[in-house]
DNA sequence: GCGTCCCCTTACGGACGAGTAAGATAGCTC
DNA sequence: GAGCTATCTTACTCGTCCGTAAGGGGACGC
């Protein structure tokens, strides 16, 4: 926890849409150190070196000022996805790539995946949906691949899409706060298990 | 939504033990409405039909309130666990029973899974504790019948096993939310994907 | 039917934090 | 260097909600 990115002495003046970039990097910071309950509008402010009055002429609000951020990053993570499955027609090579981007997007992005796996706001409709639709559209891309060499329903590629998914954002979770398997063989290691449980499923009887 | 449990006419007294039951129901119902924020010992002292100062002599305070609630459903969820990895020796029918757990835990416990999986106070080094460690047990329970039946490393049946509980957690979730495939078929269907993805793990060359 | 205890109530204190009003100051233009 | 504007600051209001002080009322013994 070095001092923010502050190489301004507190009092320098800044055009609009640098301090916005900043204000959002401090907003981050403390949303990802303590949650949205417990982030103070105050402690962002100082963490930018500004005062409070700044941070309003720049977002309406403590709630838009999360959204934003929680926006931008669930935009990445499915941004991330969508290249990881276009990056191949290789469906092995698809399965590796698409593991790699949850591991990529919890290991980057300053601790981002807390606003999008770990909110404290999920209560509000504004920010469940946003979550919610992040896991879903993910699932949606993988499922398509599902359905394109499967004779799976529907509803069923669906729901095995949300599982993939599901073991994608947890796994990665997990791994990092261990951080006792170098990445590449922990993405390995989980995608073989989903190509496992996924390739040829129709060549099996069930 | 009916009315509470409050077959009492708001005024009758209750003897201790009776009363603690009933406020820890009215407590659940608002925290898994509202989340642990949003909801206020006013409105679960009134859903109990009773007044504040009753809950303050049940409970210290609102978070040993929610923590007793948390405990005990996670503890349900791990006996659940373990009670299913139990019930056979044949390691199919073990990955059946151990997915039917999660949708189980996920489909009663009057919503708890919500406490338990999604959390608005996992901030807490408290909470984050009991929420985790429910998971990580769950997996620990899973990864001893992968060490058992496979060659793995035990870091690697650590991390195999919690892209299993995540897959489980996450699909059982969003089935609930969704609500268009029968609970057996979902459960099966996840399970197979499970059975295919770690049988014979040692079979094939990686 | 009167005292006594326990359970319950109404009503308040106090902290915390979002959002705002009003005033100060830097730096640019001329 | 005087004036102007956009940027920033101090200092405040206001609402919410946890937790508590102090007092009412039913049931039971006698």
């Amino acid at each position: 926890m070095t001092a923010p990115s502050e190489a301004q002495p507190r009092g320098t003046r800044l055009p609009r849409i640098a301090r916005r970039r900043q204000l959002l990097a401090a907003a981050q910071q403390v949303f990802v150190e303590r949650g949205y309950h417990a982030a103070a509008m105050d402690e962002i402010a100082e963490r930018a070196g500004v005062s409070k009055p700044v941070l309003y002429q720049h977002f309406p609000g403590k709630l838009e000022l999360y959204l934003a951020l929680l926006e931008q990053h669930s935009e990445a993570l499915v941004e991330k996805q969508r290249a990881a499955l276009q990056s191949t027609d290789d469906n092995w090579q698809r399965v590796v790539a698409s593991f790699k981007a949850y591991f990529d997007f919890v290991s980057g992005e300053g601790g981002a995946f807390r606003l999008v796996f770990e909110s404290d706001l999920r209560n509000l409709p504004a920010v469940r949906e946003i979550t919610e639709q992040t896991t879903l559209r993910c699932a949606e891309l993988i499922g398509e691949v599902i359905r394109q060499d499967t004779s799976v329903s529907d509803e069923e590629a669906h729901l095995l899409s949300i599982g993939l998914v599901g073991m994608a954002e947890t796994s990665a979770r997990y791994w990092l706060s261990r951080g006792t398997i170098p990445k590449d063989a922990a993405e390995q290691l989980i995608a073989r298990l989903a190509w496992r449980g996924i390739s040829g499923w129709d060549l099996t009887r069930h």
